[in-house]
DNA sequence: ACCTGAACACCGTTCAAGT
DNA sequence: ACCTGAACACCGTTCAAGT
């Protein structure tokens, strides 16, 4: 009786860190996800964590990890399919995008490795081997990739939010400004974008993603037959 | 002589500490640039700069502000001509671009920016303009900025970089790298992707750059055409 | 092998005080 | 009006020490 039991707590593990890390950065956002608060929330010390990741730096890139292997994991399963290479790449890409909604981080995550993660390499092989079974030659499968660029994982960065612009903001303000971008008052006025659930945290709706995506797609497509035609 | 005249320093101005703030981020990376560096090159201390910048957000918001006022610079200069959208576009974006050069920090400044500042608006409102009088509809002015996002102002994000990918690799790596990629391997051997200066830091050479960028405008003009058919 | 306490060198920022 | 010293609450990280 003089001696208290210790509550037992599980024993860490590089996933359990990782895991912990993940759903601080889903819950309050990734500035919430640092070594102190991770080691608490899985009742330890920040110090501990050292003893399952390097740095700050390695525990980002297995949060990459995680996050590309529940990608990966559902572009092979489409494997098998994969006839009409601008369906199967429309339908992959739309499905990392999937992924990407439920964690508003990764986007700012996967732009922040410096280090090529083997994970995200793999993807992109498996991109260019739907397009050359499409007919690309490895020269336009190549300059596609560049065009994709983020698109490919299933975002892109959008520095103009017409949804938030106005937040904040007060009516002699938006006055003012229409009188200076009378272009883009107008289009707003008539486009009446009024779609106001962006998962993303940008004007990244899903429909302009996919307007955007088909578009490059498309062009990519012409240039593919134009290149068998000569 | 017991009182010694002490050095007079050129007085702080919010301008000063903002081009501080820049040169510190030019020749040191980004991460340069706290208010104790920025401070110190002033021959001032930390605390001084909150006379004249709010907190850290607002002074990447003059960052912005200062670099987006040189872009618009050029922007207003092209204004006369302006014939042809699909070349003037290709001219702003291309200049725009090459300010960013400059500045590698900017891509991630510009991103980091949740209000909205009046001269990106501006500056996208220029592009509108010069959408609308080449025969675009709102709507699909409205979807090419979304398809253009970042592209825009003359960056891209780039998530695949073969050229960094070999580096800190041995040849046991790669070969094994090798056969799990064989689609991006088989690629990168026959493109040759000899063009080793990079300036953004990516893979995002100008050249892949314009090749993305006309695939994007050629696809538009195609929609703007098709559109004033039907 | 696994975890931690104490400590270090940095942050951004506040606030009362100096000239 | 302009600038600063001292202090606070936070970082990531090291290292020697505990079990």
């Amino acid at each position: 009786m003089a001696t208290q039991a210790a509550e037992p707590r599980a024993p860490l593990s590089r996933e359990r860190v990782l895991l912990a890390a993940v759903s601080l950065a889903d819950s309050e956002g990734l500035g919430a996800a640092t070594m102190r608060r991770i080691a608490e929330a899985l009742d330890a010390e920040a110090m501990s964590l050292y003893y399952y990741v390097a740095n700050k730096d390695d525990l980002f890139d297995g949060i990459v990890d995680l996050l590309m292997a529940e990608i990966n994991a559902v572009v092979d399963r489409d494997e098998a399919t994969g006839r009409d290479w601008k369906q199967a790449m429309r339908r992959r890409i739309l499905s990392a995008r999937e992924i990407l909604l439920r964690h508003p981080w990764a986007p700012k995550v996967l732009e922040s490795r410096t280090t090529m993660r083997p994970a995200v390499v793999i993807y992109h092989d498996r991109l260019v081997g739907l397009m050359r079974s499409g007919g690309f030659s490895n020269d336009l499968a190549h300059h596609a990739l560049h065009a994709l660029g983020s698109r490919a994982l299933g975002f892109s960065q959008e520095l103009f939010d017409p949804n938030g612009a106005a937040a904040g903001a007060d009516d002699r303000m938006l006055a003012d400004l229409a009188e200076q971008v009378p272009n883009l008052a107008g289009m707003l006025a008539e486009v009446a974008h009024d779609d106001p659930d962006s998962t993303l945290g940008w004007c990244d709706d899903q429909s302009e993603f996919e307007f955007s995506l088909d578009l490059i797609l498309d062009g990519l497509d012409r240039l593919r037959q134009g290149a068998a035609t000569s």
